[in-house]
DNA sequence: GATAGTTTCATACACGCGTTTGAAAAGCAA
DNA sequence: TTGCTTTTCAAACGCGTGTATGAAACTATC
């Protein structure tokens, strides 16, 4: 497999450098530094700085899909054809944040390049992104044969949150920490997927105050 | 107040482009030509492009902040120094989502400037962020004198859930509504305060089912 | 109305960026 | 080897950026 050896060697580097870094401090130059190939290679192999982001991208997109979409699969089985609504949250959020949040030594570059391109929404990533929304329907698809007769908009609203909160929690685990002094976990990996999850799970089923439904109280959030 | 004129054209315009394009893709002529000023003027002015930015950061800042502890207070004097739970979450949030997602006239370049501020992370705001940490702590406090035999880890998490909730939500709007084809309502900005209130405090009190407190449980959720 | 201080303006500077170029090097088939 | 293609390399190009300069215009005080 030495037949492309630069360009693997930029794949890597770039992944690398902006899954630590971030799309805008991330230049040609460290790219190509970090590779230990010429400046010109980038430009040979992928035609431009662009197309090599989409690329990862493209790449990336659906290795974490795939990924998803087996662990939905398996829990769907599992069920027969409905699978457990925790399992489902699980296998939405679950790939994303132990790549993410594990420990240093099991964290992927793959998993953290992911949530930069989710966060600084750079244009070429920008105009791929649309099949993320396809993807998410098969898992809104999931909650329905799961919970046939959950409110359809609340599912998505809590499918939307799901995401939210392993976004939040990977983006500003930091500001977590200090906030909570320390208080907070942020190694236990599973421990926060299973809050992730339960939360997601109450906001979709678990009524404890017996709000209606389709209009949430309107009193309840005034003092 | 015609005494420095060029000088709040500067920072309203400025902040109109930063909270509609982002940071990285408005340039200083792009400020000035919409302020109808000189070019030199930014630099006259505050210094530099980044002083500018954080200057505009800290009065937001502060101004958010403001309006947050106002109606914490009146909610926690309206409960005789225990405010509703209810009404806490929705002091941190509430401001923030009314100004981004309300209907179009009421909306707020300032609020969408620090929806910026929190999602691209430029250079010069990254410094100042570390005040945020203090004033999240006084939200904190607040919740554990509304619920004193709580367990403070779960306070911090459900505060932290929340904020992820009413960011993700502002954030990402045209997801959430190209993946439910419309069916979530995005311009009832009580409506979707009101989720995110009750979605937080159902993480932080509502335990449908009765997992533990510290440590959710493991085999929930797996298949 | 002359003077000193402040603000505006057109212009230029230095720098870093992504990209291009053209030649050298390497790979490979005959 | 020879001849042709593919890949690497050093160097430079064009462009847009934030910033600096120095003169002009304005403002206010005497």
């Amino acid at each position: 497999m030495a037949a492309d050896n630069t360009r693997t060697a930029i794949i890597t580097a770039a992944e690398r450098l902006y899954a630590e870094r971030g799309f805008a401090d991330v230049t040609m130059r460290d790219i190509v530094a970090a590779a230990d190939v010429n400046l010109a290679a980038v430009n040979y192999h992928f035609g431009s700085k662009d197309e090599l982001i989409a690329e990862l991208f493209v790449t990336r997109s659906l290795a974490t899909n795939r990924e998803r979409l087996r662990e939905l699969k398996a829990a769907e089985e599992a069920g027969d054809g409905r699978a457990d609504i925790n399992a489902i949250f699980a296998a939405l959020v679950g790939p994303t944040l132990r790549g993410c949040l594990g420990p240093e030594k099991q964290r992927s570059d793959a998993a953290r390049f992911m949530i930069r391109a989710s966060i600084e929404s750079v244009a070429p990533i920008r105009k791929i992104k649309n099949r993320e929304v396809d993807h998410l329907k098969r898992f809104a698809a999931a909650m329905r044969r799961s919970l046939p007769d959950q409110d359809p908009a609340d599912i998505f609203w809590a499918l939307h949150f799901a995401l939210a909160m392993a976004h939040q929690t990977i983006r500003d685990s930091e500001r977590l920490t200090r906030m909570s002094d320390g208080l907070c976990d942020l190694n236990d990996v599973q421990a926060i997927t299973d809050r992730v999850v339960a939360v997601a799970v109450m906001a979709l089923t678990g009524k404890p105050a017996k709000a209606p439904l389709k209009e949430p109280a309107k009193a309840k959030a005034r003092a």
